[in-house]
DNA sequence: GATTGGCACTCGGTACAATCGAGTGCCAGG
DNA sequence: CCTGGCACTCGATTGTACCGAGTGCCAATC
């Protein structure tokens, strides 16, 4: 690994690099780090921590900035959460505090909130509807030949699906029909739907299987939901019009984005930095990723967005507690 | 008005610089136009639609850029719609021949597609939802103390709201408001609720109530729902790094774009222009709107959102086509 | 009287050189 | 091993000259 003084001196080139968006030299670090060195000394050291792999040049003669490498090892070994503004503590206690109405809002809004408290793009992601417990199923008419199968989950959410019907099914066969499918789903999930027991009637049947069948392919917006706030901020934390362009067009395909975190999360990371996350695209971004846990459960995740050169810090802390946090409101229901 | 040569000189500038984005020069525009003047005298009629308000030097010797005005009577007496190329033109019908699923994924998708044609943002307004039929209403509970109450509309979309429940309503009492609250809705219409008549006991009445006044509030997404594709191309259509921050953040803000697109219609307009729209962050920006009508009856908006210098024609054209199409699918159901 | 060629003028953009300064790598001495 | 010193690099800034696109105006022309 790093020895002491190597350390510390990346820690003050990421730090100040961070705040300042400008390469840091070595009069700088001598001057800003606790050990008293000489600026040569620094020098020195910085040419060993660029051979290996935890600092560049932008060009020759002009000060160091991070690679992905050097923030990794910052945010592993440099950098503990916990430093969020008594400000912004208060923000998110108020929040979730007064949070309140349907689950798909409050997600929205809490990406908001970690948003406007972090300053970078954020992202929430909804817990998998598949595990919900089903509590109502019904079907209702839309037009002679098409029906709508809803679905009301435990958690509040509701699912549905246009079923087509076929010729001849009158609004007795669909009462029944929806009335046999509530006996057969209710208690279940949509995950393992109950497998269906016959009614004893061959268009009952017909049109429970069809909704069944309807209910099971979710091309809806993929597996579960996402929601994002500040995606505007990102203009910000870039120069180039380009950057900025591939950045949302990212975060407009949801799923990348959700299949994103969730890759992360199975790696057992929080934070992925630039090159470590695959996307091409986002070469100059870092995603920091926490689970939240509905009663016991990992149900869903929220994240942030930001420029490599992010304050993970602030980052991990703000979404440590807004994940904490909303795991805790979503459990209480 | 202005007369005929101005106004050929006009258009010229106009469609020269949206295809360039460079201030257009007396001689370019001599040479390209139909009627054959010298650069002299084009000059001087330049001088002439700069100071009537058409045209605008970005600075001494340099040609001319239109204004917002000289882009209105561009719209107005210079253009008319209909010219999409035959590719474009089959994306549309290819679309709206397979287009199939929820309403929410199907206007989702004419945004993209929308979009994609364009090559500018683009904005689809869902059907209001007060004026659909109610298909189905019912309550179902969440937690101990509280219940959803979900409504199917005609159109397809299903409406939800949190019932916070008082001390003591047991599953027979909410089964009977249910079905009460069924009876009261169905065939109605969220804009009209039909008042409600007394079952004769008062905690049916009570969760009833409750219910209703739930569902009265519309603070969910505001009054209608709002689709957006493309919002990265805005981030080419710029230069600067903060005119694509300030039209991104109002995009997100997506009630702001609702009000914008149905300020736009009913000032019976059909593009606004620049600062025509009373939004600052926008000032650099034109929408293109057409309202559709679902079975005969105004019932939501398409639009695009791209900079002043937006190819009018391309966008008129397109957008007609959608809202026309979208309308005609939303139909036939 | 409208149009036009001619001409002086303006002013942004580019090219180039000079200079500055921040920062480095290296080395010799403590 | 650390440090001060020094030569060197190279981006950024400044200044100058100049080119060229484009204008405004005017006298000549049809």
């Amino acid at each position: 690994m790093l020895d002491e003084r190597k350390a510390a001196i990346l820690r003050t080139v990421v730090e100040e690099y961070i705040e300042t968006a400008q390469p840091v030299g070595s009069a700088h670090v001598a001057q800003a780090t606790s050990l008293s060195v000489s600026s040569a000394t620094v020098r020195n050291e910085m040419a060993v921590l660029e051979h290996e792999g935890y600092l560049v040049q932008p060009h020759t003669s002009a000060g160091r900035i991070p690679t992905d490498k050097g923030y990794r090892f910052f945010v592993d070994h440099l950098t503990e959460p916990g430093v969020l503004g008594p400000a912004q503590v208060q923000r998110v206690r108020d929040f979730f505090d007064r949070a309140h109405g349907e689950l798909e809002r409050m997600l929205h809004d809490t990406s908001r909130l970690l948003s406007s408290v972090t300053d970078y793009a954020a992202v929430v992601v909804s817990p998998p509807h598949e595990a919900a417990v089903i509590r109502s199923a019904q079907l209702v008419r839309l037009a002679p030949r098409v029906a709508l199968v809803v679905v009301v989950l435990g958690n509040g959410v509701v699912e549905k699906r246009t079923v087509d019907l076929d010729e001849g099914v009158d609004d007795a066969s669909l009462g029944a029909a929806s009335a046999h499918l509530a006996t057969q789903l209710v208690g279940s999930t949509l995950a393992q739907p109950a497998t269906p027991v016959s009614s004893g009637d061959a268009v009952t049947d017909g049109v429970v299987a069809a909704a069944v069948a309807a209910l099971a392919d979710d091309d809806d917006d993929g597996p579960d939901q996402v929601f994002m706030g500040g995606v505007a901020r990102m203009a910000s934390a870039f120069d180039g019009v380009e950057t900025v362009r591939k950045v949302v067009g990212i975060l407009e395909q949801q799923y990348v984005v959700v299949s994103l975190l969730r890759d992360v999360l199975d790696r057992g990371l929080s934070v992925a930095i630039g090159s470590e996350h695959g996307l091409e695209q986002l070469s100059t971004c870092a995603v920091v990723v926490a689970p939240y846990e509905v009663e016991g459960r990992v149900s869903g995740a929220v994240g942030v967005l930001g420029p490599t050169r992010m304050n993970y810090p602030q980052a991990l802390a703000a979404v440590a507690m807004v994940s904490q946090r909303l795991g805790r409101r979503l459990s209480e229901g």
